[in-house]
DNA sequence: AATAAAATTTAGACAAATCTAAAATTTATT
DNA sequence: AATAAATTTTAGATTTGTCTAAATTTTATT
């Protein structure tokens, strides 16, 4: 079956939320798509004789193994798309989101199997955030809040929390991107802000906002 | 001004009728985008509010000076997705104008620009058609009928007329692409059928119906 | 437990793009 | 030139996705 974009947008946003609550809620909904609660009561019924949500009034909304399907061929585009973006076309993080919002839409199982390929299968995309394979299987990876880790061991970046320019711009500053290893040297309690270093360079000092925007993973023997 | 999808089908399909007429029919516009007369109506009004066309009742609609323009970047976008598609993608010519038909409608300047620059600015699609550039000019390459050119005389393929499935399957199977050279030895009168050889091998004959669909150029000296 | 507040749904309306059927206009034919 | 045929437009309806305002249900508070 075909569906329309309003229709997928609605399935991806409550894939989405349902990472942070089993049960979606209608407001909820309605302030992530930017639309009134109204409208949202409306669609989810839709998405319901579509077979593809599970529904209750006045409860919420829950994705149902046809729209759990459905949602990872649409993430799944996405995040390809992103990743030809920055890697194929060289676009900057911050720039491919709205521009793959438009591209995970365009319908051809053979458009998306060929460029799969020609990007090598790639496994995360541009954010460090997983592309599902054409199962809908995610790969894992640590992503934990570069914030609270362990001091002296080697850490590497795995993922970025937002994707605003203005982050882009310090990352690129600090000479620092995703799979760069980083090591926490100390934590200053005045103002949260942690002194790390950048692989061999000399140490710089990063705030508490972004290391709790910096996701890594502990990397085994030293 | 951004466009809606449905406006932008409009305004492409009177480009392409344009070629043929002037003034375009309500009716040719209703069969070339498999509608109804009476729906063209009402978005040929709609487009002469947004001051994309000329339209002057049951006379015909034309482009104007901004129609043209906003014509002609679609047809770059779609000409440049298909030359992706076939040339990176690995897709067959007939595999490509669907998929086209959607890519064409994802706005983005940088895309365009990007995906351009990395194709490598080309400037004709994989059907022979020229790609607009960004000021929306168009290269120039003869296309003529082989059909009826001068015997003996070297030939180069520079369009196909149509991209129906079947034609491709011939072409490959007599090795001739976009850019092969061939010369015409004779013409049957019995049934208009021509014999050519192709390259370096050994003649074939090919249907009248086939002649007048690929186009060739002259070859200058030899 | 009663009431206030918040969340959600229903009812009715609207814009976009389409349709059918009927009316108007143009073109072709006798 | 009158009439028939073809083309085009108008009028009114339909579908999709949205909205506002009012009604309903749930949750929180006194």
């Amino acid at each position: 079956m075909q569906y329309t974009i309003a229709e997928e947008n609605y399935i991806k946003s409550v894939y989405h939320l349902q990472q942070q609550s089993a049960l979606v809620a209608t407001n909820h909904l309605a302030e992530a798509l930017q639309t009134q609660p109204a409208s949202v009561t409306d669609m989810v019924k839709k998405l319901t004789g579509k077979k593809l949500v599970h529904y209750e009034r006045y409860k919420g909304v829950r994705l149902n193994a046809a729209g759990k399907r459905l949602a990872l061929q649409i993430i799944r585009k996405h995040r390809l798309w992103e990743y030809f973006l920055v890697n194929t076309l060289e676009f900057g993080w911050d720039e491919v989101h709205e521009v793959a919002e438009q591209l995970e839409h365009v319908s051809s199982a053979k458009l998306i199997e060929q460029l799969d390929r020609f990007l090598g299968h790639p496994r995360f995309d541009p954010h460090g955030d997983p592309i599902p394979d054409k199962e809908g299987k995610l790969a894992f990876r640590q992503r934990l809040p570069l914030l609270d880790q362990p001091h002296q061991k080697w850490l590497e970046i795995t993922a970025v929390g937002d994707e605003s320019p203005a982050l882009l711009e310090m990352l690129g500053h600090h000479n620092i991107q995703l799979g760069t290893r980083v090591r926490v040297l100390r934590a200053f309690s005045f103002d949260g802000s942690i002194e790390i270093s950048v692989a061999d360079q000399k140490p710089v000092t990063i705030s508490n906002q972004l290391a709790k925007t910096l996701l890594v993973k502990l990397i085994e023997h030293d």
